[in-house]
DNA sequence: TAGCATTGCTCAATCGATTGAGCAATGCTG
DNA sequence: CAGCATTGCTCAATCGATTGAGCAATGCTA
């Protein structure tokens, strides 16, 4: 093994001090244009690496940011993912990623983690159940946070959240003037903020429209795939055949509600309505597309980074609160009541 | 700020030297089990946290693990991505992510930029045009890394690979079986392993059957998206309306094929049979249900981390190349030739 | 009971970049 | 030309955990 190359190393071949060649790869204006120059070419000669741990050790970061979301299966996530990726890319921090898969130990232990790691801040979507104290507690009282598609009931962390009621009331109206009257809520059993609003925006629509709540007609799912759609829809059919329209927590629940019901022979977009929620990409693909709640979710992604970059520049500012209005696509699967 | 609570801080009230602590917390039999019981109780009380910063520049290396691959929105990318993570996850290591996006300027500065950091390894699925010299250049000579999904015809490399060669085959028999003869390809068109795999593997088949090559029926597209997939297939509906048999090279180009299929008044499944690849979540459930190649997408990012940790551990150990089979999924887009 | 091993800790050097303080040389101003 | 600012660098402390060496106390063996 070759000893390391560092700057104590540069700094001898140049004749200069270890901090003159600290300096000098790091363009600082202190050290003249033909020093640093020379620095550099010395220091390329020599194969000299960076150590980012030493450095890191002085400044107590590292610039890295996490990110931790549910589950990146969820096309929703992905794209949340990928744009805050992109948008710190400029910022030259990596991402720390993690999928928690709803438990909480696994988002705590991930948060402890990235802390030692010194990750400069933290994009969360927390996992159900997350209470804002505990979550305060993990990651310590003034660590850059920003809380992304779930919020949370607590006005300490800065939140990018996506404005579920309305898209739900506009759901719901949207239905109505299509005239429907017997609507069901399927999905968003989870203990989220999501789940909550979004089943809140439904109840505000049909009281708004002065249509009663039918609890047969609600259908809360404890998953947000195909499957648990298919079955809540067969559930549904089997206990209210007379439902006409359905609102759904996610596009995949959406998904599997239209097929259940194309296996009962209903044709969707005439016997009966269907929305969705989010608008991932394959919706609009399918036979009749999805009609659904569109998310701007490189939108709220690019937020989130965002404002965890102002976060991190300004730890002690006001805590800022951002809802992304969603707005409402027609499709294939929507029509008026029959 | 209240002074940050170090090593140092907790042997002051502990009463013991930093060493003690240090070895206390790491449950180093060197220490008594009350001393280290007494010294885990008072770092907890004072709220230490573990410096990792501190320890990766005395030790050298950070307990990461850097996944790199093209793009997490693809469903595939993101299924190899969770179980890498997962997979990971019982060796406490961490890991960093980044979409490069078919561009190898992000892919270099990435791994510049994760080696720095002192990352454990990578997982690579290398962007488009990817040469293994270059890439070995930017790693260094013994960094451990895995290949994965994508190849590269180097054997320095551990790699973890679908037989996409076979899966191609499979499909082009069954179609054949099926009595078609003019049989399309849609796709494929990045300079990657995958696609010159696939394609040798849909040449292979046809070649097998006594089959012809016909260039017409031949349609790289640079895009695997469902748009991508719809024009490609509106194109070879123009210009060789004869076509019974569609082969594709994702899920997502297929589903785009099947509506521009339907868009033309062609019954999919049964005027005319098309066969996805990858078999993400979605394509189960469209009308008909997409006939695909399925691909072992969590065996290979399990496969992937497996080798890696591998890999880690003994940096000298021969490459290991992993050719996973996949299988054939007949749903509803396949049927006899007309 | 001398001699040696073991136990249980402490000491202090170390990893390598950063940075505030400091200093010599030069330029500029009044 | 004294006095001050500026330029261009050096000095040395610092971040905080790790670890080999070392040492005192105790136990065990011959």
């Amino acid at each position: 093994m070759t000893p390391r190359v560092t700057l104590k190393t540069v700094a001898a071949a140049a004749g200069v001090s270890v901090s003159a060649v600290s300096l000098a790869l790091r363009d600082n204006p202190r050290i003249s244009e033909e020093k640093r120059a020379e620095i550099k070419r010395i220091a390329g000669e020599l194969g000299y690496i960076y150590n980012r741990h030493a450095a890191n050790l002085r400044t107590g970061t590292n610039d890295t940011v996490s990110v931790c979301v549910n589950d990146l299966r969820n096309p929703v996530f992905a794209e949340f993912v990928t744009s805050i990726e992109e948008a710190l890319r400029e910022s030259d921090r990596l991402v720390l990623l993690c999928n928690a898969h709803e438990e909480e130990e696994v988002q705590a232990s991930f948060i402890r983690r990235m802390l030692e790691q010194g990750s400069n801040g933290l994009v969360l979507s927390p996992v159900a159940g997350t209470r804002a104290e505990a979550l305060r507690e993990v990651v310590g009282p003034q660590f850059p946070t920003v809380l992304m598609s779930r919020g949370l009931d607590d006005d300490s962390f800065d939140q990018v959240v996506n404005d579920d009621p309305l898209g739900l009331r506009l759901a719901v109206q949207a239905l109505v003037e299509l005239g429907h009257r017997k609507i069901a809520w399927i999905g968003g059993g989870q203990d989220t903020s999501t789940a909550r609003r979004r089943f809140a925006g439904f109840e505000a629509g049909l009281r708004e429209a002065g249509l009663p709540i039918d609890p047969t007609l609600v259908l809360p799912t404890a998953h947000t795939t195909l499957e648990a759609g298919r079955r809540a829809m067969i559930q549904i059919l089997d206990a209210a055949p007379e439902v006409t329209g359905v609102l759904c927590f996610g596009d995949l629940l959406a998904l599997g509600a239209v097929s259940a019901c194309r296996e009962r022979g209903l044709e969707v977009g005439r016997d009966i309505s269907i929305i969705g929620h989010d608008d991932i990409e394959e919706t609009a693909y399918f036979d009749p597309a999805l009609s659904t709640v569109h998310v701007r979710k490189r939108m709220i992604g690019r937020t989130a980074a965002e404002l965890l970059l102002q976060r991190i520049d300004a730890p002690f500012a006001p805590p800022v609160s951002r809802v992304i209005a969603p707005r409402l696509v027609f499709r294939g699967t929507t029509g008026p009541a029959p």
